[in-house]
DNA sequence: GTAACTGGTTACCTTTTGGAAACTACCCAG
DNA sequence: CTGGGTAGTTTCCAAAAGGTAACCAGTTAC
């Protein structure tokens, strides 16, 4: 008896192939996660905020990535007319629906480094 | 007031941070949710059937991957000596384990693809 | 003996990702 | 008028990821 391929061939199949793909066009990378994981915990962030705070980042990275999430509506960007120019960075309803994500992901981390189910 | 980042100076965070990261470290890539999903819908799959199932996948990359996941403990290979040699590849419980978060990711992209909560 | 199937590997190449360091530009305090 | 804080951009580079195509070795069907 041949062991046919089933998935794949149905709408369902095809619509979940498709969504994990752009799910992980959007999210994929070194940082968004810790990004929007930071962005979680402390709601309204400046650049430099976000720069000491996400461990290990640069300048250049931190930007880029707060670029390419705004384009995909996942934070809002907001220069403030303070003296020196300040800039928020927000979740929006949109990134915040990004979070049982990172809960999920975290938890199986941890699962790994307690090594729980590995033997 | 001085917006202090709380953050990633508490044992709880850096705990999270790591979990991240070390999640990301194996399960990023294009390929590793397509593959982790496919074996979750038939359990048991040869080479040949994942290469032709995990749609656009080259030989070296299915290969590469299934290797990589083996290394990390997510799924099994098991030659069979049968005529042509066949290779049954499954998932072990740590790899079914990933299902929540793949659940998630698809679940994320298609209200992506809705634009539900966009605009 | 030759084509096609099994499960890969190898070589070569391009693209993407990510990092370091320098630089810009504006404002404020001393 | 110098140093430091704001928020970045730019350049230059190295490494990783990923794709194409050819190849290999064994078996079986024609």
């Amino acid at each position: 008896m041949k062991k046919q391929a089933s998935c794949n061939t149905t709408q369902q199949c095809r619509k979940r192939i498709l969504a994990i793909r752009d799910a992980m066009e959007i999210l994929s990378g070194k940082w968004k996660f810790h990004i929007l994981g930071t962005l979680l915990l402390n709601d309204k962030m400046r650049f430099m905020d976000l720069l000491r705070e996400v461990d290990g980042i640069a300048a250049k990275m931190l930007s880029k990535e707060l670029h390419d999430m705004e384009m995909n509506q996942l934070i809002t960007r907001r220069v403030l007319d303070t003296k020196p120019v300040t800039v928020e960075y927000e979740l929006t309803e949109y990134g915040r629906s990004v979070e049982p994500i990172i809960n999920e992901i975290a938890g199986w981390g941890m699962l790994y480094r307690k090594g729980v189910v590995v033997e």
